[in-house]
RNA sequence: CGGGGUGUAGCGCAGCCCGGUUAGCGCGCUUCGUUCGGGACGAAGAGGUCGGGGGUUCGAAUCCCCCCACCCCGACCA
């Protein structure tokens, strides 16, 4: 291909919009541009890489059996109502507005309305059903570029089995086809396991890449791999300890102190002497929250202990329900329900709010004067907390766990029979007995992969592709085109790399300067750049040198064009 | 949906607070010349509903009201 053709309109600013890495080298690069928030077109540069993804993918599905469909992005709303998920997907499904369908944000409905009509024996099964298609989810807030987008692409796919058993198996094969995917795609990845939803599946997995432009939060740990998102993550840390004597209740006086640290400072005592108290309102009904010291609610898992949603209280009810404010609220003559994170487990000699503002209470024996209380592990796990992960009988991990964000690039899922009941998919086994049909549905998002790479490889002058998602193997770049030398060499080394097998990109433009050539070239990326220029035309004797830059590390080596060939296969 | 910010030439921005010639700068683009191995130089050009609508005013990019779009934080995320 020859850049003075092809449309790869780079940049050489920074598009304002545009913060995260991988979003600000797209659109340099020339691959993407945006039509509307969350909507982007792929120009040829960023498409050729989106089908080499799609090609990998479509080579490890076929690996574990599955089998390419395309189906309608565009669905009749009533498919969408059988399964109740026209309430289920509320704003994120797009409506059309002059005819009762919706475009369609996954394909559960339409593949089980496929399966109803066909898999109707246990003989029929197992059956893996995929497709690489379009999706459309109404984000309220689009985001990081084609990371969080309103259309993107998705590899979905649908495993039919004729028990959990069965199911198992489909659900390791894909397990195994998108380790393959990401290994593939030079990935540094991981997994995080079992996380119980509430969409009734029986267990999943989600494949993660750990990245600041990432919209989920886990804790994880570098030794054993332990990964979790923070809203179940735990950790090991002490409790605070019961002291061998419990002294007796007083009330301190304790004006504008309204912080667990402001509180330690006025009374020069240790956080880990100090109950945080929070009170939030859930199902109409207000819970006293207490943590050790400063230790952040996971409101996640205290919605998980409830059974129910919770919100903080506002000021005027925390007033109403406790007689204090914010900052002055403890557990003692709390009539209300009360659960203490785990680390405060029959703890003595707290400190706590008095429920009388400007007041604090010291001596605090929670099993002595908190009558009705609970336990829970309420609290959210951090930085170099130990590992829990437990090793078969070895005791626990307890390697220091690292917090931080991270991009969801993929999700395998044992659905169950939520959509074969809901639809009506059955089959009839051995005996005669029709029963619903199990299913799994998995899922990666394809421009994520893109995404996702270009955040772990890239450097200040652009994107450093690996061969096998390099939308070319060579750049070959004519320094002077206004020389015949340089313009005769060049075209005979396009010619001959090219019919060797190699996708080139030759940068012949007239009137780019050396310079120009050069930072395009690392912006793009591309693996292995051939740079001829006239004076090592000149250098040689047999016919001349070029020379051969690798992108990645930056090296540079003279080759003798007659050596070319055999220096690029060496390299590839 | 809540909070914050931005919208002026293809891109990046100044001008706005404090209204007043013909709305400016850099990059890019066109033409000519010079240059030619790390985003060159000179000269001459083209390119604008100042996001949209309404209002105030003799006069609005600038002040006021409404709307829209985009970005960031949060909420949400099968």
């Amino acid at each position: 291909m020859k850049l003075s053709t092809y449309f790869v309109p780079t940049l050489k600013e920074v598009p304002t919009d545009a913060v995260v890495q991988s979003h600000i080298l797209m659109l340099r690069a020339g691959m993407i541009r945006m039509i509307s928030a969350g909507i982007y077109s792929f120009l040829p540069l960023g498409y050729k890489v989106i089908r080499k993804i799609s090609e990998i993918i479509r080579e490890e599905m076929n690996n574990i059996g599955g089998q390419e469909f395309h189906l309608p992005a565009l669905n009749p709303t009533e498919i969408w109502e059988q399964t109740d998920r026209v309430n289920a997907f509320g704003d994120t499904l797009f409506h059309v507005k002059n005819r009762e369908y919706v475009l369609a944000p996954t394909h559960e409905e339409i593949m089980t309305f496929h399966a109803r009509n066909v898999l109707k024996s246990y003989k029929d099964m197992p059956q893996i059903w995929y497709q690489i298609q379009t999706k459309f989810r109404n984000e309220p807030r689009p985001r990081s570029g084609v990371i969080r987008g309103r259309q993107f692409l998705m590899k979905d796919a649908y495993s039919f089995d004729v028990s959990y058993d069965a199911l198992d198996k489909s659900y390791m094969l894909h397990d195994k086809a998108y380790r393959a995917i990401f290994d593939r795609c030079k990935l540094k990845y991981f997994v995080v396991g079992a996380f119980s939803g509430a969409m009734g599946g029986t267990g999943s997995e989600e494949f993660m890449v750990k990245s600041d432009a990432g919209e989920d939060t886990v804790a994880y740990c570098e030794n054993c791999g332990y990964a979790a998102n923070l809203q179940v993550a735990t950790s090991i840390v002490d409790g605070k300890s019961r002291d061998k004597k419990s002294e007796a209740l007083k009330e301190i006086h304790t004006p504008n102190v309204r912080t667990i640290d402001e509180l330690c400072e006025f009374l020069k005592i240790n956080e880990t002497q100090c109950a945080k108290s929070r009170v939030y309102i859930s199902d109409g009904k207000p819970v006293l929250v207490l943590m050790l010291g400063n230790d952040d609610v996971n409101e996640a898992k205290l919605e998980n202990k409830l059974g129910a949603t919770v919100r903080p209280g506002r000021p005027e009810e925390l007033a109403e329900i406790t007689g204090a404010d914010a900052g002055s609220i403890g557990p003692i003559n709390f009539k209300r329900r009360i659960i203490a994170d785990n680390r405060l487990k029959d703890a003595n000699n707290l400190y706590s709010g008095a429920n009388k503002n400007d007041y604090h209470l010291g001596g605090i024996d929670l099993s002595r004067d908190v009558k009705k209380i609970e336990y829970a592990d309420l609290r959210t796990a951090q930085s170099g907390e130990g590992c829990p992960n437990l090793y078969a009988g070895q005791g626990s991990c307890n390697s220091k766990l690292e917090v931080f964000s991270a991009i969801e690039l993929g999700h395998i899922f044992k659905l169950g029979t939520k959509y074969s009941e809901a639809m009506g998919a059955l089959y009839l086994d051995e005996k005669g007995k029709e029963n619903p049909i199990v299913m799994g549905s998995y899922g990666i998002g394809v421009e994520r992969i893109l995404a996702c790479f270009l955040e772990q490889n890239h450097d200040e002058f652009g994107i450093i592709w690996d061969k096998i998602l390099a939308p070319f193997d060579i750049q070959l770049i004519g320094l002077n085109m206004k020389k015949k030398e340089v313009v005769d060499a060049s075209e005979t080394l396009y010619a001959e790399l090219t019919g060797a097998g190699y996708e080139v990109l030759f940068d012949d433009r007239l009137d780019a300067q050396a310079g120009f050539k050069f930072k395009d070239a690392d912006l793009l990326g591309i693996p292995v750049q051939v740079i001829v220029g006239d004076k090592k035309l000149k250098e040689s004797a047999s016919g001349g040198k070029v020379e051969v830059k690798i992108r990645r590390t930056g090296d540079r080596l003279d080759v003798e064009l007659k050596d070319l060939l055999k220096k690029i296969e060496e390299i590839y």
